[in-house]
DNA sequence: AGCCCCTAAGAGACCGGTCTCTTTTTCAAA
DNA sequence: TTTGAAAAAGAGACCGGTCTCTTAGGGGCT
């Protein structure tokens, strides 16, 4: 039926005008749907087309309409499981738009994510969806700009740069886990997170260039300063961004005169290896040391004690992003929209009571 | 310095060619990186792009070169962990010789599958990693050879298809695992998969359309021939491709007459919900019910108690595919090679010892 | 029959690069 | 100075589609 040409070329409208005998014209309209053709025509290029296994170049479409249905995706780092049902959420909505998604890990290096934006325009995606590794540098981001292409960031809003962001309400949630840990009676408490300065220390917010982490540290020295906990922000601490590093971090944590009795993990890849080195050590969780984290991730309802977390709809983040960022390709023209995603506290068993005379269990690792 | 020009049409090679006073096809050698030019006309090309802000299109590029530096990945569910490492090992890959990924979810459909393959091939994607939903169906499959892009099937080899392939050793794992249980006395074992049958009952291998799948059940059932377990195949279960289903197979499975002493799980996603019932039931484990997984997700190590586990090297399986691939693009000629990473068992406490009386605790779900 | 409108089809430019082929320039050796 | 080969630059076709513009037919209406 179907005769499998493997060396030739591959057919053209051109080829297949030939064989059913009409102009290419003619054939292009056929096999690209659009104008009016005649049913005798249309069958006749559609049997061409199917002896000659035609398939469409892309490639050519794109250049002529200039849109190439494609948009461009920049993420930390696929591997990590928020990201992942972000890019899930993301390639959902834009299948269902007729849209497909290239897809560049940063590895959260700004130079590495410049390298990707101007890849992704270079090929002449129709839009893109940036999580940016940081806020001081927009350059990058600013070009997309130019080039005529919108742009939606992802979980990460930048105030300086007018465009479309989809976010979780972090500050809220971040006020409402330290609020939780304040009211349980914990007063030494430290939020671990992956971002980092040049000095590695942490002075003052203006030192974090991620806002969904500022906005978080701000509610977390919020809640702190509320509730009359005395020098806040020596409690915050950089540069969980590997694994290693966050197990160094840990173990320095706790192994300062007065420990944490409490920790609040910006993401769950840091949650989960503050975990680790918790058991390994043998701290008592949450008797010891309670825990709680940002993003749901599947195993924090699995551990013992399971963890208390902070809930972002990270798949609808993406879907929303996605859809946000189709609506401008089809002409919307409104001022940029911050879509502010509402969190959820789930409560679990990872945070124990303190009582306020200060005679809980103490860490002390040697 | 720079000018942005927001409404004006992109700059093309004739603009910087009209703009430096030099032909477009000495402007297209200096942009292009080839041919020889004079310094001197290299400056001026250069000034007039940067004046111009001058962005190559890599559509045009791709076109007439006929190479579009990017490669197409379809895979199950970026959500999946398992598949999360292996992008992420393919896009590492990619970017360190100079190609983009292009991803595409299956939702391990068949249908979806076709489509997304059709859709990468009219992008003119160089070559595709594809992990197959099934191994009956590849018409689409061979289609891809028919236009002349090389393929490399991940995780899944398809014996009837000549192509590479980069697979962990399922077989092996699945015998090291249920000879694992077996020698600690556990002798009804009930191995869970997502993969699913019409009639959703399991007769023999020939059903299971999933290569790596069935390879493993094969291990399975020859591991408990060996031991001289009658009707081992009563114990494969299939159809837990959502969280719900696993739920629902699992409870059942250990309201039966005789439950299982022990699972099996084919993937972490159907581990997790099955430690998700097992600990909501109150069972014991191990106590009452041994459980072990493949794939060595993270959360794996942190349970209580921790999972024992087949380690695949998922992030090698996606790099090794995508530079098989790269070398197939770079000309390689060579015969199918179909590469089959090793595995490793990593023993943790999910697995209880039982005395051969058969006197151990019992399972018993109302 | 004459006129008009509408459908169908063809011709050919165009998108933005690459690349081949040809012509001009440069420069060193004779 | 002449000569010749190599280097540099230009002209224009080409990739595979889309799209505009033009021309050829085919009723319906007066």
């Amino acid at each position: 039926m179907k005769e499998p040409q493997p060396k030739t070329a591959a057919a053209t409208v051109a080829d297949v005008a030939r064989l059913s005998g009409v102009s290419k014209a003619t054939a292009a309209r056929v096999l690209g749907g659009y104008g009016t053709v005649s049913d005798k025509a249309r069958d006749a290029v559609m049997l061409a087309a199917q002896e000659l296994d035609y398939r469409p170049n892309e490639l050519a479409r794109s250049m002529t309409t200039g849109r190439s249905g494609t948009i461009g995706v920049v993420v930390g780092d696929i591997e990590n499981p928020f990201f992942g049902s972000a890019v899930r959420g993301i390639s959902d909505a834009a299948r269902a738009s007729g849209f497909n998604v290239v897809l560049a890990n940063s590895g959260e290096d700004v130079e590495a994510e410049r390298v990707a934006i101007n890849t992704l325009v270079a090929k002449r995606v129709d839009g893109l969806i940036v999580s940016p590794a940081q806020e001081s540098t927009v350059g990058h981001l600013e070009e997309i700009g130019q080039t005529g292409r919108p742009l939606v960031l992802l979980d990460r809003a930048i105030a300086a740069l007018a465009v479309d962001s989809v976010t979780a309400d972090d500050r809220q949630a971040a006020e409402a886990l330290t609020r939780l840990l304040v009211e349980r009676g914990h007063r030494e408490i430290a939020y671990v997170t992956a971002c980092d300065t040049p000095t590695h220390l942490y002075r003052d917010t203006g030192d974090i260039l991620t806002a969904s982490v500022r906005e978080r540290i701000e509610g977390f020295l919020e809640v702190g300063a509320e509730a009359g906990i005395a020098d806040m922000r020596r409690w915050v601490r950089l540069g969980a961004n590997t694994s290693d590093a966050t197990r160094r971090l840990t173990i320095d944590l706790l192994r300062e005169g007065t420990p944490p009795s409490a920790i609040i993990a910006s993401d769950s890849l840091i949650a989960l290896e503050i975990f680790k080195v918790a058991r390994e050590q043998g701290i008592d969780m949450p008797g010891a040391l309670s825990l709680v984290t940002f993003h749901d991730a599947a195993w924090t309802a699995v551990t013992t004690p399971p963890i208390t977390v902070v809930r972002q709809p990270v798949y609808e983040m993406g879907e929303a992003a996605a859809k946000m960022l189709i609506e401008r390709l089809n002409g919307e023209q409104c001022a940029p929209r911050h879509l502010i995603l509402p969190t959820q506290l789930v409560e679990r068993a990872s945070v124990a009571v303190r009582g306020h005379s200060d005679d809980g269990p103490r860490i002390r690792i040697i």
